[in-house]
DNA sequence: ACTTGACTTGAAGTTGACTTCAACTTTAAG
DNA sequence: CTTAAAGTTGAAGTCAACTTCAAGTCAAGT
């Protein structure tokens, strides 16, 4: 078998781009699992692997480590996930993305007929009004997310 | 003159959509500033609005408070700002949207052609490649934001 | 057996942008 | 003058997603 735990935590690490402490926090929320030596260290199957990227790639659309577990929950758990499964958890991601963009652009299109003017009025300006900007931008009432992705630039160095 | 400090807080809260409190700390944070009755209770300028309208824009555009510290430098101390001036430094706000925008149409192209494929692979899939993602989504070398903006959303209940 | 590097834990710290709290004071209306 | 609403302060709390720390344990090579 490959279920066969053999990846120790800094392998892990490295192949996966996580920190150590990252992976053992993952733990702990129940995104990841590792079987124990008998010492108590961790010993992760290869599959963690393809967990981890997933969890990196929902990351980087946006989705929160609440979000992630949920999406997580959806796979099947007696057999090793497929391909399809994997492809059909992340299927709805694009509408996310979608989402954003749209909500990005018409922020810049309110800028572009903002700065014109130099108004950034309260009463008027879509860019500065509280109620417009936020309504144009969660058109479908849920929370729209993409916080980590960009900031998560930095880790490259 | 209208440079005559007025509004109390409470006013200006409701009238910039800031809560009492974010008024403080932004004053703290020597974001705005207000003067004092006798008492002790604040006393805003009508002009503290416009400020704060540009404090607002510039959190949606994705800007830190640090940034927009930076940003409110620029404007003339010994006069009131003119439109002329709001404008001249939110002028490269839209580039910062366009490179955010390009960003996540990057990501959806990416998640576009791996989701056919399922592999979320680590070392080829750009979607869960901590390299990759990190470098398409931040061509500049700087920093890309956009967090607060979208959380923003449920400010409008 | 020894050494060294990797690993373990729980607890506490970090960051940014605020909010909440407790205790107290000011202001404005009546 | 009284009273209630609104304001004040510093300190502490919140959230997410981790990281860091201290103090100790395990695994593997020689």
């Amino acid at each position: 078998m490959d279920t066969n735990p053999v990846l120790t935590v800094s392998e892990v690490a490295r192949r996966s781009g996580f920190a150590a402490s990252a992976l053992r926090y993952y733990e702990r929320e129940g995104l990841v699992r590792a079987a124990r030596t008998g010492g108590g260290q961790r010993r992760y199957q290869r599959t963690v692997l393809r967990r981890l990227a997933f969890i990196r790639a929902a990351r980087n659309v946006g989705l929160t480590l609440d979000e992630v577990r949920e999406e997580l929950k959806r796979l099947p758990e007696s057999r090793t996930p497929t391909k399809a499964d994997w492809t059909r958890i992340s299927r709805n991601w694009r509408h996310r993305l979608d989402d954003q963009i749209a909500a990005l652009q018409a922020l810049r299109d309110g800028l572009d007929s903002c700065i014109g003017c130099g108004c950034l009025s309260l009463q008027s300006c879509s860019m500065s009004n509280p109620d417009d900007v936020a309504a144009s931008l969660v058109p479908s009432g849920g929370a729209v997310f993409l916080p980590a992705l960009l900031r998560r630039g930095t880790d490259a160095d």
